[in-house]
RNA sequence: GGUCCCAUCGUCUAGCCAGGUCAAGGACGUAGCCCUCUCAAGGCUAAAACACGGGUUCGAAUCCCGUUGGGACCGCCA
């Protein structure tokens, strides 16, 4: 049975490279009919907060990652760890360490300084007696030999045992320092595969020593590169939207970051377009790049567009309810009609690319009455045009049956009759209608906008008001 | 500074493990054309990459070594 965990810590929001370590983990699971557990590691309480707890189960929800166990927190199991260390101290396995963490600083500080390696220098290792002043406990790690860490997507990656330092687990004030936590946890939770950052490559070996110290094997290894921004530099909060709520609220579809985190390293031949089953189907770790990758927004953007072609429009309609209502084009209590708003969003579906800028789009459907762009009007609002917009609503008002069809029989009329060009007649009453230049078939619009809106506003523009 | 990882179009990548079918394929983006009531969508086309240097081999994007470049880690952070 695989089982496997994401293990954030939270001093922050859920951003990109935690939400794509996330989706390999859980893709995994799911793959393999296993579990996945999702443990918060919140032992620095200094920068933990319960907030970002919050934030990241919401990311986690919103993306659709459910988990099978969990939440767990290790601060709810010091206990656990304190025991484990203490046993590796009375196996003589670990030993205390009488530095205080100043000293440690200051000698670090003089080891960079001089161009040295800044590891600790093992000088508590030899002390044999007791000692009655605070003290950390450090591991005791072989001081010859090479660890081989056999990782699934790197490969076998081999350390100098002199290379390691003996890592604190256990601080002065009691609490359990991050690589023994993971060990005591992924042992205890029966984790069968840790898939994480690279960036934890380097800890690996020390776990590895740590494992056998407890005499328990350590879980078969997988570290995926790292998610880069545009200046090939880690991400962080320079380049803009990092933590994936932004991405909700800027009307990107969970499955379209879904789909764009899943390509971010990983890759099924030439398919680009997946959907969360499809993606459960496929998913592999031999298929994992070894290279970090840059974060490619323009590629999102295109992405979330194909998903929101994919979708049905009666869950886009819910989907963008909300962005209506911040927008203020629809109140909360308001209700629209389910298939006037499907076929409103049919309309509009491939021409926009996020939820945000589909709600935009919809003011022109919605609304009575609608902001004019100064340009457009400037452009296709002036005394040539106005005759030609007095001819079509003149004609709209007679229309009974105010479809597609009879509008269009009407705009042809007008051209054939006045020897105009259609643009001539559908770019004004397209400014008329919708405030802008842009927008779908000026025929579908119409009518979906209807005829009694329809009217209203090009009386408005003839009159001038 | 030490250790570790990585290297195909601007970006994501296929190909590499099992060398020849690769004068390197797809996708995003960019440019042009077609379609067209506008904008999208769609269709077609174009520019665009095997970091460099050695070696192995009849043959290397693929294997080996080195160089360069990038990244990560070196905490009583995770």
């Amino acid at each position: 049975m695989v089982r496997v965990r994401f293990a954030p810590s939270p001093t922050g929001h859920l951003h990109i490279g935690g939400a794509r370590t996330a989706l390999f983990n859980w893709l995994f699971a799911r793959h393999h009919n296993g579990k996945f557990i999702l443990r918060i590691e919140d032992t620095d309480r200094s920068r933990s907060t319960e907030e970002y707890i919050e934030s990241i189960i919401e990311a986690m929800q919103w993306l659709g990652l459910d988990w099978d166990e969990g939440p767990f927190r290790q601060t709810d199991r010091i206990e656990i760890y304190r025991k484990y260390a203490y046993r590796l101290l009375n196996e003589n396995k670990a030993y205390r360490c009488y530095c205080t963490p100043e000293e440690l600083e200051e000698r670090r500080q003089k080891a960079m300084k001089e161009g040295k390696p800044p590891r600790y220098d093992r000088r508590c290792r030899q002390i044999g007696e007791v000692l009655d002043k605070p003290f950390a406990i450090r591991f005791k790690m072989p001081l010859e030999g090479e660890t081989v860490v056999d990782d699934l997507v790197k490969g076998k990656v081999i350390f100098k045992n002199s290379e390691i330092e003996d890592l604190v687990i256990l601080r002065s004030d009691g609490t359990p320092t991050y690589n023994f936590c993971v060990v005591v946890d992924d042992f205890e939770m029966r984790i069968t595969h840790v898939i994480r950052g690279e960036d934890h490559l380097n800890n690996t070996p020390k776990q590895i020593h740590i494992y056998h110290a407890l005499g328990i094997n350590p879980p078969q290894f997988a570290h995926i590169p790292m998610i880069l921004g545009a200046d090939k530099a880690r991400l962080s909060k320079r380049h803009g939207a990092t933590s994936i709520l932004t991405y909700r609220d800027e009307g990107y579809l969970p499955e379209a970051l879904i789909n764009f985190l899943a390509r971010l390293g990983w890759s099924y031949g030439d398919k680009e377009i997946f959907t969360r089953q499809e993606l459960i189907e496929y998913f592999n770790l031999e298929q994992v790049g070894k290279a970090n990758a840059i974060f490619n927004a323009e590629k999102l953007l295109w992405l979330n567009s194909e998903h929101i072609k994919l979708t049905p429009e009666e869950r886009l309609f819910e989907l963008v309810k909300p962005f209506l209502i911040k927008e203020g084009y629809l109140k909360e209590v308001e209700i629209l009609d389910i298939n006037w708003a499907c076929k409103a969003i049919k309309s509009l579906k491939e021409r926009c690319r996020t939820l945000k800028e589909l709600a935009h789009a919809m003011r022109y459907y919605i609304l009575d009455y609608i902001e004019i762009d100064p340009k457009a009007r400037e452009k296709y609002i002036n005394s040539d045009t106005i005759p030609i917009l007095r001819e079509v609503t003149e004609r709209l008002s007679k229309v009974e049956d105010f479809t597609q069809d009879n509008i269009e029989k009407i705009f042809m009329d007008i051209v054939n009759e006045k020897g105009l060009k259609l643009g001539q007649v559908a770019q004004p009453v397209r400014v008329a209608i919708t405030g802008n230049t842009v927008s779908p078939s000026i025929y579908e619009v119409l009518e979906i906008v209807g005829k009694e809106k329809v009217i209203k506003r090009l009386r408005r523009i003839i009159d001038g008001t």
